[in-house]
DNA sequence: TTATGAGTTGAATGGCCGTTCAACATCGGC
DNA sequence: GCCGATGTTGAACGGCCATTCAACTCATAA
């Protein structure tokens, strides 16, 4: 009885994870506003109500998508950081994995992009970014407190998140992916 | 005869700019994906069916925008950059001008990044897109030329301008309007 | 074999979108 | 005072959207 409750938990989210990851290729694909339930449904090769059962409305698909995206990257952050001992490592660390190739090619790149647009309005949005922004933030901040006067570690903070997201925006517009994440070293 | 076809063209543009003002304040009250057609026609006060008489379709009236917006900030930089004699200067113009409050206030910003959501999936935004980010870095490289080895110019031009996107994403997101335009001149 | 129920379907529904267009207002030239 | 052009309206239209739900599938339990 317990095993099938386990397996049912497990068929559920494998089903969740394979909606979630056709909903990223469309929004990559046809961009928010052209993002359709039709759509999505296609490229998972399931029917478009399937969607009500497992997350209530579109919106609901939305925000699970969002947070998939979020805990991909925490996940991807929390790996190089357990790997980094000396603050200057679990600096670079940070700076690796946001420009990393492989959090940063153009479909999730565009993807990003895409819920940033709408995370002003929509306070689901918002929630989810928000916690990410900080726990990196925070993480920064830490790291640059061992090897900074106390005072500098935030305002240095903030420049180098920007110069994160503003390197990462920048590729993502231009559309050329070139190895200026080593010149954020600067 | 001339006085009237001047007239003409003077009606038009009002009512043009009238009708994109509208459409600027649509996209940072509800977004991208909430703005339709009549609720720009609403805050403009006509009938959603004139956009058809000027714009063409939503899609000319969307480019439009972008187009206004664009040309603003472009007018902005070039006051900028005419006062501006020594390179050292036209540098500090070219990232004032792109962190000033004015350009820099809420609803602009947010218009901003729902439009860079759209960019990759449209030709006619990337096209628009394209001219004035040329620009701008255009406009650095050179600046920068006089006062750098000329190999450090291109690299150091997609730093600062990098800079800027990420300090004025981030201030976007987050909502907070802080003066960090002042620690990017580090 | 049959009954059960979770998982899934896809056609139907109602609503709102962008677009169209015949009709209407406005007004300077005759 | 009439006319034609220019500018504008807003109801009508077709289409596509998200959402719903009765019906179906198919393992598994009895």
């Amino acid at each position: 009885m317990a095993d099938i409750a386990i397996d049912h938990r497990d068929a559920e989210d494998i089903r969740r994870r394979q909606l979630v990851q056709a909903t990223i290729e469309s929004i990559a694909d046809v961009g928010f506003a052209a993002c359709t339930l039709s759509d999505i449904a296609k490229r998972a090769g399931v029917s478009p109500g399937l969607f009500a059962h497992y997350f209530g409305d579109k919106d609901g698909l939305l925000e699970a998508t969002l947070r998939s995206m979020a805990a991909r990257l925490g996940r991807a952050a929390a790996a190089r950081l357990r790997a980094a001992r000396r603050p200057r490592d679990r600096i670079q660390a940070i700076i690796d994995v946001n420009l990393a190739s492989e959090e940063f090619d153009r479909r999730t790149s565009s993807v990003w992009l895409a819920f940033w647009g709408q995370v002003i309005h929509s306070a689901r949005f918002k929630r989810v970014q928000n916690i990410y922004q900080r726990r990196m933030l925070s993480n920064l901040r830490h790291a640059l407190k061992q090897i900074v006067p106390h005072g500098d570690a935030e305002p240095i903070a903030i420049g180098i998140s920007a110069m994160i997201d503003g390197l990462w925006l920048r590729a993502t517009l231009s559309g050329d992916f070139e190895l200026d994440s080593a010149r954020a070293r600067a």
